[in-house]
DNA sequence: TATAAATATAACCCTCTTATTACCAAGGCT
DNA sequence: AGCCTTGGTAATAAGAGGGTTATATTTATA
């Protein structure tokens, strides 16, 4: 049984986007254009997701959000907000009534897929990916390796962890913060963790161009 | 029954070596030149094990991976890919789309079957194995013997149940507590594991030096 | 463009992990 | 009993790894 996803979204064509795009990646799609839909359909499927746009024309998204929150039967399903720009107030917004992540239009549909699949990981519907590909590397998480081809690069603990978070969070910044206190679990200053990134940068070679740095927050792999 | 292992490579020689080897090793092998023909194959067969070449002439091999992890009936059969080295770059993310394995072209018949049984032994369909070849070495589990050549290499019990954890995590690292909990089964300091494999490394001579420590986690066999 | 803020980089030092050695205790065997 | 073997511990040595700091560079914004 494939885990079906609720789109809530306007925009038909962005909404058709995204589905075409779940369902290459094996997921089961339903789309809603309004919020009053969306509701109904949430109690009859009770999907494994929720891909909400935040700018609705009846209800906003926020409303679905909190009603999601508040109903036993549904509160559990992880949601993932679409927003328009980078509004500050928005994302904080989201994150208090328990968003699981937010995307920004305009997006790509790699970036979202990859999100998504990180959000139902996290939810424990998703089975954790231990095997990455990144540009010419090979990371295998199990056997703690990184590979270009046959050559093996030797990273420490403390980079194979961070850049482990980075993988697990693909597309999405990762903070300095949430590197510090999960992903490293120890007091260490902030300017540490660019050095550990610098080195993991350094090491990775070409590829160490593909982390990011979200300026004021964190880094993030990929586009 | 021996166990199925679906081949999609439209390289018929190659496909050819690989099925000889395979083959060769008791196992059961099937081969598609086309995506096409896979599905087909595949819901009519219900191979144990899925070896994928990306590149394909009709579909491209994470196509058919999505198919396969879409279905239910399909979802748990490991897949390994088979990729060309210097694929293109356009692929900077990371991803794998549940796959258990990659292997790089060239690669050996060798190679090949040492991941082919590595990941059905993971999937629990390949029988636990007695006796492995390292280097010049011979070990018996079943006889607990070490030997190079016609000479006999004795081990402690303690030196070999560490040295048999090793093997059957070939290439995965294995970890101090993992080694003191299970393997030992005693309560004893982790630098008495230090002790014993310091112990196994002088015994195995040249062979000993394929255990690598692995910093801040334990140990590992092999490159 | 000037300025402030954030990040990148390089150098240094200390700490933590592992390697290695020596020694001790327990048990088996002659 | 005395001798060996085995496994565990403790102490010390060696070195990789990680943290901090100072300085350079980049980026955002007035």
């Amino acid at each position: 049984m494939s885990l079906k996803i609720l789109i809530v979204e306007d925009d038909g064509d962005l909404a058709e986007l995204i589905a075409y795009n779940l369902k290459k990646e094996g997921y089961q799609p339903l789309v809603c254009l309004r919020g009053a839909q969306a509701i109904k359909h949430l109690e009859e499927n009770q999907p494994d997701l929720l891909l909400l746009d935040v700018m609705l024309p009846d209800y906003d998204g926020f409303r679905i959000a909190q009603y999601v929150k508040s109903q036993d039967i549904l509160r559990d399903i992880p949601i993932i907000f679409i927003t328009a720009r980078d509004m500050e107030q928005d994302k904080l917004r989201g994150f208090s009534l328990g968003a699981d992540d937010y995307i920004t239009k305009p997006f790509s549909p790699r970036e979202l897929v990859a999100r998504v699949k990180a959000v139902l990981r996290r939810a424990g519907k998703e089975k954790r990916q231990t095997h990455f590909r990144l540009g010419g590397l090979y990371i295998d998480l199990e056997k703690k390796e990184v590979k270009r081809g046959e050559e093996v690069i030797e990273l420490t603990p403390t980079e194979f962890l961070i850049l482990s978070a980075l993988l697990e969070n693909y597309g999405k910044p990762v903070s300095r913060d949430y590197l510090i206190e999960r992903v490293l679990k120890r007091d260490v200053y902030d300017r540490t963790v660019d050095v550990h990134i610098k080195k993991l940068r350094e090491k990775l070679g070409e590829e160490g161009k593909v982390i990011q740095t979200v300026r004021g927050f964190g880094y993030k792999l990929g586009s």
